[in-house]
DNA sequence: TAACTTGTTTAAAC
DNA sequence: TGTTTAAACAAGTT
């Protein structure tokens, strides 16, 4: 499940891949992708090269050089950016062939198994508006470090509780269930306390709690490939899984040995340790 | 087979 | 009006 970390190692490694290089095809192989312009964009970007390429929330932009728009990708659930051969993945919704170049690969694949990830090719000079405006989204948590008062003033109004209120994308943007869950318990607090009733200490500890917890998770999940958490809580490359308390129900808490449990807010999961996070 | 998975959008409820 | 929750949706896995 890209959330913030997963995108950015993404952008990172695309960036590892592409920049300077140019586009010597795209290859539009599922137009059900296409939220708007990218089977265009993608006859135009013969021979341009790749500019910047950097992430906004859950999404990925890659600019070229030479070129007025943009392409900005999303995720949702299964969807991944690696360089592979096209022929050797199943979902294949966008291939990226770049000149070929030696110590780089000359295919990057937006693979997709469930096909619900989006693309759009946009003017580069209204992206931050669009970002803004159009996707509605709110300051990014990472990397510029966030105080107390910057998650009470974005957080600290809205009444539902804590661990709904980090997914709000409008308010924050890039953190998602996994996220949500692993920061209250680094933070110690109750993912039922409601957003509006965190004491400064709280939101102090919130504000550590995020950094460390998208840092650690790039470091560990840094590579040519994702490593996705699988529904065993396992990650696809056979390690342990790399979260404290996401999908670890019945297991005991790594701070004070109590089983992590698991319940139901807005529809989603939440994993938590009733004994170490304060209601 | 039905339940579960995610972020987003839309509709409904508060 | 603004806020919050629920349902629907995509499609594949368990």
């Amino acid at each position: 499940m890209p959330e913030l970390p997963e995108v950015e190692i993404m952008c990172r490694n695309l960036a590892r891949w592409s920049l300077g290089r140019p586009l010597c095809q795209v290859d539009v192989v599922d137009s059900a992708v296409d939220s708007g312009g990218v089977e265009e964009w993608a006859r135009k970007a013969r021979g341009r090269t790749v500019g910047r390429v950097w992430r906004r929330g859950k999404y990925a932009v890659v600019e070229l050089a030479d070129a007025e728009h943009s392409l900005v990708l999303h995720f949702r659930m299964t969807g991944k950016l690696v360089a592979a051969d096209p022929e050797r993945r199943s979902s294949v919704r966008i291939i990226l062939r770049l000149a070929p170049e030696a110590g780089r690969p000359d295919c990057l694949v937006f693979d997709d198994a469930r096909r619900l990830g989006n693309a759009w090719a946009l003017a580069t000079a209204e992206l931050q508006d669009w970002f803004e405006t159009s996707r509605k989204l709110g300051p990014e948590p990472w990397p510029v470090h966030r105080p107390a008062a910057f998650w009470a003033s974005q957080l600290g109004s809205i009444r539902s509780p804590i661990k709904v209120a980090l997914m709000r994308q409008d308010r924050v943007a890039g953190l998602g269930n996994i996220a949500a869950s692993e920061i209250l318990w680094r933070a110690g607090v109750s993912p039922t306390r409601q957003a509006c009733s965190l004491s400064l200490e709280q939101w102090d500890r919130l504000a550590a709690a995020v950094p460390a917890f998208i840092t650690d998770t790039i470091e560990r999940e840094g590579g040519d490939e994702i490593a996705y958490v699988n529904s065993r809580g396992a990650s696809s490359h056979g390690n342990p899984s790399p979260f404290s308390v996401y999908r670890c129900d019945g297991q005991p808490c790594p701070r004070c040995r109590a089983p992590i449990e698991r319940f139901k807010q807005s529809g989603r999961s939440t994993f938590w340790c009733a004994a170490c996070q304060e209601g």
